[in-house]
RNA sequence: GGAGGGCUCGCAUAGUGGCCUAGUGCGGCGGUCUUGAAAACCGCUAUGGCUGGUGACAGUCAUCGUGGGUUCGAAUCCCACGCCCUCCGCCA
């Protein structure tokens, strides 16, 4: 939910945003007309309110000569406001659905464009050569580390066991996030997959990417896409103390998505799935302080991905590829020798005080309460991490190695052979 | 799944149709007194919207779990839902 005060001083900025990604600049003015008339709906059922609520108070002491003239205007004082909080209402309601039809302002320096035009930041390590790769599925089945076969059978496509050594990396990778997020300040947590309706439209996760999200009808709750929408939940109606901020969380959780739009993508192995575990950071700060504490949260996980020894880039994700809450985003991508390419593994949102807005997180700023920034990003996707593992450290025996960093959990070994 | 009890200002509680412009206690903040502290006493004490003001602020409307309804008037009566607690059943 936008800033409706830095819309009205800046409608221009609000503007051209919209056009960055890709959308309809005229949902700006439409919002700042729907605000107008909401509150002149306002002021006219406050005036009416007042008038009715002073005429009621008089009934009790009226004479009887007066009691049925009395009686009478306040029976169509009565009616009056009653319409002019229809009126209200719907204008509140106007209000709000120009509110979720607009994204967030894009942060200066975001580059232009679409999917194809993000801008590379850096490029981090030694792409590792590999003559005729083998990609993580065929290696996780020769570990017996992945079993996709049998997945496919219990649950479908797109779901998979963690078997053995497997299973073991997942615990591993999750000690590792866990530890280096504790060790920064984050306070660890287990996350629930299950959300009501109004934490998953807080965060605003059922506007672009509805068709993404599980929806169990029966009970009207939703499974989580990530761990980000409990985390952003958990404080939502809240007012948080100024001293506290930044809170920081390391939320781990299974993430589920439906990947509708799809079809075709990654459908091998375990890259693109219905279903992975997640530690994903999430940081409550002032507003002011949100630009700096993204790039906290980039250093974080680059430092994750340095441990596990991945060549990788960092992206600076353009305006029309960012979702609906984010300010700007950036993505880190690690090399797949089996692909020859780099994949997303990693990403962070800036959501200034987007997401705050909707889910009503504030703080008690210099002008009264104010809304707080709010921001996440990867620690580690564990599904996809493994394939990277897998595919990056391959070795031309068919061994893999394991970086130094996840040995301790991983009793040690440095190799992982079939 | 069944049966009961509850949800009021940070916390605890009062409040069965107009005197509620929600009282009281605790806690918190400020002050008086004191060498300092405690105690005592005095004052303040939420959120959102709208209007006015550069501003501290002032005025006004709304908010007693949520949404409807009855009524000139609802914390209070009626209906539905949500959540919490206790007990029973089932269960990792």
């Amino acid at each position: 939910m936008i800033d409706l005060k830095l819309l009205r001083d800046d409608p221009d900025r609000a503007r051209a945003s919209q056009r960055a990604r890709g959308a309809d600049p005229s949902l700006v003015d439409a919002l700042l007309a729907a605000d107008d008339a909401r509150r002149a709906a306002v002021s006219r059922a406050d005036t009416l309110r007042a008038e009715q609520k002073t005429v009621s108070k008089s009934v009790a002491s009226a004479s009887p000569e007066e009691r049925p003239a009395v009686l009478a205007r306040a029976k169509e004082l009565s009616a009056q406001v009653k319409d002019a909080e229809a009126d209200q209402a719907a204008a509140d309601a106007a209000l709000r659905e120009a509110q979720l039809a607009i994204a967030n302002i894009v942060e200066d320096g975001v580059p232009p464009g679409g999917e194809d035009d993000f801008v590379t930041l850096a490029t981090v390590g030694t792409v590792p050569t590999v003559d005729a790769p083998r990609d993580h599925t065929e290696i996780g089945e020769a570990l017996r580390a992945i079993d996709t076969a049998r997945g496919a059978k219990v649950s479908g496509a797109r779901f998979y066991f963690l078997t053995g050594i497997g299973a073991q990396l997942e615990l591993a990778l999750v000690n590792l996030a866990m530890e280096q997020a504790s060790a920064a300040g984050f306070v660890p947590v287990i996350a629930p997959a299950l959300v009501k309706p109004e934490t998953m439209e807080g965060t605003g996760f059922l506007g672009a990417h509805a068709s993404e999200v599980y929806r169990l009808a029966d009970d009207d709750l939703y499974l989580v896409g990530t761990s980000e929408v409990a985390l952003a939940g958990y404080h939502s109606d809240e007012i948080l103390d100024r001293d506290e901020l930044p809170l920081r969380y390391a939320g781990f959780s299974s993430c589920f998505r439906r990947e509708a739009g799809s079809y075709g993508k990654d459908t091998k192995g375990i890259i693109r799935v219905h279903w992975f575990d997640k530690v994903e950071m999430f940081s409550y700060v002032p507003a002011e302080d949100a630009r700096e504490e993204h790039q906290r949260l980039l250093a974080w996980e680059r430092e994750f991905l340095d441990k596990l020894e991945l060549a990788y880039r960092v992206i600076d994700v353009a305006a029309g590829d960012l979702g609906s809450s984010a300010a700007r985003k950036y993505d880190c991508e690690a090399w797949f020798p089996s692909q020859g390419a780099y994949r997303e593994l990693t990403s962070t949102s800036n959501c200034t005080t987007f997401q705050a807005r909707r889910l009503n997180i504030r703080t008690r700023g210099q002008n009264g309460n104010e809304p707080v920034a709010t921001l996440n990003g990867t620690l580690c996707a564990i599904a996809r991490t493994i394939a990277c593992l897998l595919d990056h450290h391959q070795q031309p025996d068919g061994s893999v190695y394991v970086p130094a960093a996840l040995r301790p959990w991983l009793g040690g070994r440095e190799l992982l052979t079939p």
